[in-house]
DNA sequence: TGACTTAGTGTCGTCAATACACGAACATGC
DNA sequence: GCATGTTCGTGTATTGACGACACTAAGTCA
């Protein structure tokens, strides 16, 4: 039996929400849209998938083409496929969460898009399409994944202090933390291994950790 | 700027596995291939998106057409698009798993499937396509999320003995558990409420349980 | 050199999870 | 009807995890 496949195929794009720390509270990338529709609104970057590429492949293509950001480690976390979620033609949306250390940061918009900037979570613009619901989305799974920690390390230096680490965990979680009760999570955990180096700020130095082997 | 969209667009389907309880074993249900490619091949079912039909409503729809077998409950658990993974043309998967207690099962066959089956997990046939990944995948995110228990009752009838629950909870978790243990967790999650009927078998009578309010 | 600020540590109480053994209730067979 | 067998159902003691709590240490800056 030859195949037929009688209905129309959707469009498939990818979203991405990427997320950093800019002064202690988590910030997510947005871009301005350079193109109708929507055009000059601020939307996650995204795109749509080539042939002979995979989803996760082209999430991370489309993030670097329009920011100029390389994540490595992309996160699926939902598909949104509302009919008429996109005016110009029935596109599925596919979409990843990703953390990033802010001093790996370079943004350069491209074509597609006008700019790139960071918004804080707690400050966001209108967004276009419905990636208003996907970023919420995400920012639920991000809440619920930092209690295991190793993820936080995508968000820091390689080398980073405990207090950094606790304010990744807190801005993530968006709650406070005990100081001694981290650590001691930290501890138990065993990710984490200390260094010989201190981080020299305007008081007391502290010790400098990494990702543990 | 018109609308440009350069790229063919791939199909878009989702499957489905759909797991019971038999005879205390985890089982899941299969569908024998009815038309090329893998013809008389074991598959999970699934199907292709139709227009103006959400991925959520395709599964459901999809799974009833196939099997007989009515999930209200999916839950989508990953995609899979690695662009051989099928002959006939580009095709991204949507996969999803539903648990169902074995009392509401009638199975039938559509004109797609020759048949559909149940078998157990740890005596699979060869699986089209790249569906035994696409299982394993499953039985991952299930067993992860049965700690939490509530999923558990799609697995039993409307009403359960404790040792009921405790026998599904160890065929989706493939460990054991201590059964006074076990009852205290029940009973600390507050997720389900004792009835005054009894289930007679060729022993003591077990108290029946429901899902909680 | 003194004041300020952040870094870093130990203890105790509570609660959750583990391990463990026995009496209760009913069905069945003699 | 009575003895036997099987599953149902419960309480306690121990351990480790988690949360609350206050102080000393080390360096900067004025």
């Amino acid at each position: 039996m030859p195949f037929t496949y009688e209905y129309p195929h959707p469009a498939v794009a990818t979203d991405i929400a990427v997320f950093t720390l800019r002064r202690g509270a988590l910030n997510v990338l947005l871009i301005e849209r350079g193109a109708a529709p929507y055009l000059g609104a601020w939307a996650l970057p995204g795109g749509f998938l080539q042939p002979d590429e995979e989803l996760d492949e082209c999430a991370r293509r489309e993030l670097l083409e329009e920011t100029g950001v390389d994540a490595d480690l992309l996160l699926h976390f939902g598909n949104f496929s509302a009919p008429d979620r996109d005016p110009r033609e029935r596109v599925i949306s596919v979409a990843y969460l990703a953390l990033l250390a802010s001093d790996e940061l370079r943004l350069e918009a491209s074509t597609d898009a006008a700019q790139a900037r960071w918004f804080a979570v707690g400050d966001l613009p209108e967004l276009a399409f419905d990636h208003a619901e996907i970023l919420r989305r995400a920012l639920e799974v991000l809440g619920s994944r930092a209690r295991t920690i190793s993820p936080l390390f995508a968000l820091l230096p390689a080398r980073f202090t405990l207090s950094q680490l606790q304010g990744a965990y807190e801005a993530v979680t968006g709650e406070e933390a005990e100081k001694r009760n981290f650590r001691k999570m930290v501890a138990s955990l065993g990710c984490v291994s200390e260094t010989d180096d201190f981080a020299h700020g305007s008081h007391r130095p502290a010790r400098l950790y990494e990702a543990a082997s």
